[in-house]
Formats: structure tokens, C-alpha cells, sequence
DNA sequence: TGTAGGGTCTGTAGCAACTACAGGCTCAAG
DNA sequence: CTTGAGCCTGTAGTTGCTACAGACCCTACA
């Protein structure tokens, strides 16, 4: 990589050190389409800019708040071709956030039964588990 | 199945039947040796007791409050082959607590940047959108 | 100039925990 | 005896990565 690509762009292994982004997984996000192909030197290496680094970015910080690949797809106007609108946006968050506040209470549910049968349960190595029987015999709602 | 056996037992089917567990799932816990391989008829069919009923509907208790397979099977003595004692199980449950809790606090976090931005998104047809903002400039903490 | 070491390239396989299908048997009812 | 439902097997797909092998390339140092 001595042409004068190089001097401009950045490796593979120097975007994902920038973004803290695992380097397979950035192949993996181009095979997916959800990142660009890069162009590529004459030895076939990647060559990225700081438009890429924005745009990988965008989908870490997406997947953080737990988006979907396919919802980054369209927050990113992938899946028409052009950019969505706010309500579009909008309309795409409000339903993972009613997908997250369900998980939310779900969990909690589970919190409340392992929270209460673990507390009921003294250690000791007898025979009888008030864990193995909640399991066994759950008090159905 | 005309045999003796069938009228003893019961088939895949009615097993996914009684427990509201998806047939195929059946198969593939015993595969991975979470339920025990069954008796057959003379033709192959498996045949199930109210015992593997049983055991079954422990495992899809322990998946639905979270556990791990890999959980499950030690919870039920399939690593060692003996039964867990019950502070083993505590410990099991206590990991695990700790664990949904932990998951509980990531999506609350998740859930106020989510809620916050998409409050403050109009839904109206600019190009300015809240959402893809609080995305591509995250308040890091 | 040679070489040692790192980095990158590709394709592929693995993880959890299922779910779904194809192609072939078998069983019960009419 | 046939029809349709149910069961059998192996295998592939799902989501979102992660890890590897074997080949190439590039830089630095002697």
C-alpha cells in the first residue's frame, strides 16, 4: 500500500481500532450491505474514509440502542434507496420502543420469581429446593 | 403403533400438545440431551410417559424464566450426573439473577434515550430528524 | 537484498436456541 | 385399498456476530 491511496484512506484494522468496532465484524456489515463496499487498493486492500468512520459509527451506536440490522437498514434509507422520512424514523423508533419496553417487563417478571424463590432458598444442602420447585410447580397467573 | 406400547405412552404430537412446546423443539432437546432419548415402537415412533412430560415442561419453565440451556442442565444434575445440592442451585439462580438484572438496566437505559428522542421528534416531514441525531451524536456519559 | 513479523485477504465454520422444510414411512379411518 | 394425517430423518435457515486457516502483502531491520 504505497500508492497514493494510502496516504488518504485508512485500513481495515485502523477503522476498527477509530471505532472500537471488532474488525470482522466490519466485513461482516459489508457483506450485509449495512456499511459500503470500500474501494480498494491494487493489492486488494480496503481503503476507508472519515465518511465511512461516520457511517460505522451510526450503526454501532444503533445496535447499541438495540436496532435491529434490518431497522438500521431503513433508519439508513437502505431499503428504498432514499432517505426516510422523520415520521418514518419516528413511526421505526416508537415500535422499537415498545418492543424494548416489553422485553423490560418481561424481564422483570423473571427478576420478581428468581428474586423471591432464590431468597427463599437457605443453602443448605437438603433435599428439598424451593428453586427446583418453582421450576417444577409454577404459580400460573 | 398398535403395540402394547402405544397404549401406555404418548407420541411426539400429543407431547408438544399437552406442553405448548413446538414438536421440533422436542426433537431437538433430545438431540442436545436436555430430555432423555425415548423408547420407540417396533417402527420408530417415540414413545413418552407422564415422566418425560414432566421433565419437559420443567425445561420450558427454566427457558422461560431465562435460564440457559446450559443452565438447565446443570440445574437438573446432567453434568455431573448427580443432583446439583441446593446451594449449587442457589448459586445458579443468584448468577443468573444478577445477569437479567443486568440486562434490565441496559434496556432502562436504552428505553430513556429512545423515549426522549422520539418525544422530541414531530414526526413532521423536515429534514431535521431527533433520532438520527441522538444516532450520530450520542451524549456519552 | 533478504527475511521476519505483522497486517490483510478470502471462504468457511461455529455460537445459541430454535424453526422449517423435503422426502420417505407408517398408521387409522372410511 | 386408498387417503390423509402424522411421524421419521437429515439438513438448512434464522440473527449478529466471531474465529479460524491458508494465502497474500507490506514494512522494517540487518
Amino acid at each position: 500500500m504505497t500508492d497514493h491511496e494510502r496516504e488518504s484512506g485508512f485500513t481495515r484494522g485502523d477503522l476498527a481500532r477509530a471505532t472500537g468496532c471488532n474488525i470482522e465484524t466490519i466485513r461482516y456489515y459489508e457483506k450485509t450491505g449495512l456499511l459500503p463496499d470500500p474501494p480498494r487498493t491494487d493489492a486488494g486492500y480496503r481503503i476507508y474514509s472519515t465518511a465511512h468512520a461516520t457511517r460505522l459509527r451510526f450503526v454501532l451506536r444503533a445496535r447499541e440502542l438495540g436496532f435491529s440490522m434490518e431497522d438500521i437498514r431503513g433508519l439508513m434509507g437502505l431499503e428504498d434507496g432514499t432517505a426516510p422520512t422523520c415520521a418514518e424514523v419516528k413511526e421505526r423508533t416508537e415500535r422499537h420502543l415498545a418492543d424494548v419496553r416489553a422485553r423490560i417487563a418481561d424481564l422483570r417478571r423473571i427478576e420478581s420469581v428468581l428474586a423471591e424463590t432464590a431468597s427463599r432458598c437457605s443453602g443448605a444442602e437438603v433435599p428439598d429446593c424451593p428453586v427446583l420447585d418453582a421450576i417444577s410447580n409454577p404459580a400460573d397467573p
